[in-house]
DNA sequence: ACAGAAATTTGATCCAGATCAATGCCCGCG
DNA sequence: CGCGGGCATTGATCTGGATCAAATTTCTGT
């Protein structure tokens, strides 16, 4: 069951964001390669933008709350998104943080399994349901690139449970910095120094640790040369392998 | 990179499983309507029972190694079998628990993310990736399916993320033991007393504690009067709305 | 530039679960 | 039917990270 989250009792995902007026036109989408989309030709582009509609998130704003009926999908193309469950007692475990490129909202049941807020500024494309499926049937090249991303998030998935089940804090902080930094290449931008767009608390919400446990091991980290903490929340990592051997339990 | 796992440092997963020789018509398949297979007519059977081959496993014996080449997938259709993944010093992560009717082996990159061994007496069949990749591409209602599959997985490993973050021992145990209830019941086994086919260690690899502490827990909730220790590694749940209760953390 | 709020860092203490160490139990096998 | 070797259980102790409690720094809006 969805269980009531106390500080955001808000529960309409809608009304805050603003739908973006004009509609520039996928083709000219920078993260086209890196999602569904990358299995479109470019005169089945047009269909595709006829179904879904751009968003503008401000930090803090939900996309939807775990146990919402699933109407939605949606694609960043700018910012940052986390997605997390909740247990009754308020503990939170962040399963994801999303950005552009990154899918979300698949349900296998009718409703959402977890929640999604941005946390940056964000830009996001929002496809019905049943009109994507629709789509997704007439091209099954998309289907299957969808598959492959969801087959890839699983594989993501099982390297958390590792991390989650049996990592210490500070391989935990060494794999994420070192996470960041991949993600970043794979989206084209600098992976060095790495922008680190959350929270302690969220970091700490993702990696299993409190946030005190979080700042601790940055402060150890940087104590040790292994990273600089650059203002605006960036962090530069200084020597990869060293923190790889660190991420590993070397 | 795969680490080497001491233990087990045969990384031949072939010639110790013996290929059944009688061929079975699927058919007559006990799990056909929990896995792809449910995705296809009568005749098209044939096509999948054409590429697979069927093997029994005895307990111990792999299916593969984490990094080995990603040459086949497979569904188990009798018995029970550990996916896991190794920290460089041993440290072991149980990743799931797989029953009749269940799929492993799908990889994006062209390797193994994971091993997997059997941990009772064990049947599978064994689908060689080209030809099954082949056969979907005919087929798009079992590439639909297995997509359903790799889905619900994916709501699975989060809920298990969860768990392994953000719940305590004893709210592991319980969540586990009414996993694995559920799970009976959806393959219309008996769900009580529930089948604990796995060592307390694997329990442990499992839910991110050790062994002693999982045995701990058990001596705990049979003192408290929720579950019943049988022999032959069966377990029964003495109400499992409480069950449930302690599951969620309440 | 400045006040107030929020996030981060640091310190002191605590405790759930890990680790180290026997002991007990079950089950297969000669 | 008794012996041997994994498992499982229980006990004693230790410790990494949690919790409780202040500072300090960094954002936000005016």
């Amino acid at each position: 069951m969805a269980s009531l989250d106390l500080k955001t009792s808000r529960s309409i995902p809608e009304p805050i964001s603003r739908i973006a007026t004009l509609s520039s036109p996928c083709s000219a989408c920078s993260v086209r390669q890196l999602t569904i989309c990358a299995a479109l030709e470019e005169r089945e582009l047009s269909e595709i933008s006829a179904i879904l509609s751009r968003l503008e998130l401000e930090p803090g704003d939900p996309l939807f709350f775990e146990g919402e009926p699933a109407r939605h999908l949606f694609n960043v193309t700018a910012g940052a998104v986390k997605i997390y469950k909740l247990l009754a007692d308020g503990r939170r475990q962040m399963t994801g943080f999303l950005f552009p490129g990154d899918f979300l909202g698949l349900a296998n049941d009718e409703t959402y399994a977890y929640s999604a807020t941005a946390i940056t500024k964000t830009w996001v494309c929002r496809f019905p349901r049943g009109k994507l499926e629709n789509l997704l049937k007439r091209f099954p090249k998309m289907e299957r690139r969808l598959f492959a991303m969801a087959s890839h998030e699983l594989a993501v998935a099982q390297e958390q449970m590792l991390l989650l089940g049996r990592k210490t804090a500070r391989e935990k902080i060494a794999s994420f910095l070192l996470m960041l930094s991949g993600r970043a290449v794979r989206r084209g931008q600098t992976d060095n120094p790495v922008s680190v767009p959350m929270t302690r608390a969220d970091i700490g919400d993702y990696l299993g640790l409190t946030t005190e446990t979080v700042s601790r091991t940055f402060t150890q980290l940087r104590q040790s040369d292994m990273i600089t903490l650059l203002p605006g929340g960036k962090v530069q990592l200084n020597g990869r392998d060293r923190l790889e051997e660190v991420a590993e339990g070397g």
